[in-house]
DNA sequence: GTCCTTATTTTACGCGCGTAAAATTTTAGT
DNA sequence: ACTAAAATTTTACGCGCGTAAAATAAGGAC
């Protein structure tokens, strides 16, 4: 019984006793073929680990079981980790998941999505850079390749979005800084790259005036995705002023929150709740190092897991769907409060 | 003129005024044809916009350019940046780079090598768990296939590897730290996955005593990747103690240090290099993140240029070679000490 | 212009599998 | 046992391209 190799799936269907048509329904969905066959198919392929030759399979099949993942930039954590989740489900959804990055620039994400279209994949998950993407193209591209948004919207584009309500992050940050302590002031980057920041602004000043006080934005210099290095630069700059619109100051995200509260230690300022601080910070995302921040951070956390099983969902729908949904779905998921010490 | 849409090769070629097999040619190597009909197809190809299919391609071609990327945790910013590095690197040598992660996980790794045989890469660049590697399996792999090493060394497999030079790294650190202050312990994982850990302690303890000091070792609890948190738990524990074996710390990576100095923070002991403060403390790798903690972290750099480039050199050549060297070789990149404040 | 060498193109075949349609078998129901 | 429905097998073809071998054209020396 020496197990000879196998080099095709002619050869396969033929130590196992089935034609090649019913093996190949057989990789396909296991399920599709009747029980006793099935499992004659699995006793052979325990006795010749056999593989189906994964570039003939593609050519021919009119949809792949290919998935794209597509995010702005995987050397930021908050990226990472939820690129994590996602690829996770998707490999359980019987998907096949590849991770591409952007890092930031247009161009690349406009590269990565051109190469994928010839993966043929049956659908592609995409966390846009934003600002900088090439709209049009995108659009023309989630015209040609089911897409599904996640992260950060684009108006109209793609079958569906998932991410965050930027609103609940704000209303429960908001809230809490308020409630024990003075109003926050809003620390941004000028020209945000992601439009998530623009909501969070926007549901800023909204939940302000709702609540009587006046906004107070501070918008810093600073283009890319050094987000870090901005806030620091932002923060001192800041710092150097006579005056503060406030000393309890929101950062848009956690990244431009770690940069600030770098140049606070820096700087000698005490950051925390405590009546010997001299300043409160906190921020929204729960980055994955918001914990190890000195102080730790005050922040509101994205449900990763949440999101990520949503877009998966999603997908399966759209990818049994024939590519469409009925609607574009736009679904937010709520933020939850993370107190920590900087606020 | 309207330009109809090219199906395959085949329409391609007959609208370039090219034989089929000519033009095949020239996707695998423009150089191959000759120079007026490499003009020819250029010029067809501005205006008929075709690509061959990649399916078809890797299916009949022995070797592919497919490239996989393979690290043990993205998530980890360190990974994250070292692999956009490979990356963009292996695009520029003209390969397709793939990324993948295997989390911590070494079913998740073998299982990632698995698949990409079925891709018939033309290289794989791998950096191993390490301890927790499944070595035979890795080294059935690496004979299969032409793989390259990097970051963190398995003895004798694959063809070639390429990482940093951990005596380096401690050498420049323990001598600047001896320099200017006391003599350092060394702060690391009981059981580190990663094989740099090891060396890095053998590193210190053969430099301290070369410079006439006894080292110390501490060593904290803790597994898995969740390097700050061990970190931080070890540093809680490690202060309680009554007194400690130096009062400066040197921790084998970046990210044992994050988790240390907001242990340090939170227990109100100032870190950095003057006399008000209770604490030095410097570390290893350069991360990404090291620039923002607090205080700035004291730490020797990777040369992630260097790597990246000499890893992507040693895969083209290994492919020149049809898959082997002429000898397995280890590059070592030393180490660049960056002096911030912690130290 | 002729001949030879070398580069290029053509011819011809195969890769491993998907899939549609027709023929056949199995299964379930009565 | 008989029949309709479902599953499977046969048959047959195509996908888009790589590649070896044969045929041809280009380039150079004389």
């Amino acid at each position: 019984m020496a197990p000879r190799k196998i080099r095709n799936m002619e050869e396969f269907a033929a130590v196992s006793g089935i034609s090649r048509p019913t093996v190949s329904k057989y990789f396909n969905d296991p399920d599709s073929v009747r029980r006793s066959t099935r499992e004659r198919i699995e006793q052979a392929l325990e006795r010749f680990d056999y593989r189906p030759n994964i570039f003939a399979m593609n050519q021919n099949r009119k949809l792949t079981k290919n998935v794209g993942i597509v995010v702005p930039y995987l050397a930021d954590p908050f990226f990472a980790e939820i690129a994590r989740n996602i690829e996770e489900k998707c490999i359980e959804a019987g998907f096949r998941p590849t991770l591409y990055s952007a890092y930031g620039d247009p161009a690349q994400e406009a590269e990565i999505l051109d190469s994928l279209r010839a993966l043929k994949p049956a659908g592609v998950l995409l966390a846009p850079l934003g600002r900088d993407s090439d709209r049009s193209f995108i659009e023309k591209f989630c015209k040609d390749i089911p897409t599904i948004l996640f992260d950060s919207n684009l108006e109209g584009m793609g079958a569906a979005f998932v991410g965050s309500d930027n609103a609940s992050f704000i209303e429960q940050t908001v809230d809490y800084l308020c409630r024990s302590g003075e109003p926050p002031a809003f620390f941004e980057m000028r020209h945000p790259a992601n439009p998530n920041a623009n909501k969070r602004r926007i549901a800023y000043i909204k939940k302000m005036e709702s609540l009587g006080f006046e906004p107070q934005v501070i918008k810093v210099d600073g283009r890319g995705w050094g987000f870090e290095e901005i806030g620091r630069q932002g923060a001192f700059k800041l710092l150097e002023q006579p005056s503060l619109p406030s000393r309890t100051i929101l950062c848009s995200n956690d990244r431009l929150a770690i940069g600030f509260l770098s140049a606070c230690y820096e700087k000698g300022l005490r950051v925390g709740l405590g009546d010997d601080c001299d300043l409160r910070v906190a921020s929204h995302d729960d980055h994955p190092f918001s914990k190890f921040t000195c102080p730790s951070l005050t922040t509101a956390a994205h449900d990763y897991n949440a999101v990520s099983n949503r877009t998966v969902e999603t997908l399966t729908q759209l990818v049994e769907g024939g590519g469409r949904l009925s609607a574009r779905t736009e679904t937010l998921f709520p933020a939850r409060l993370i107190l920590r010490s900087s606020a």
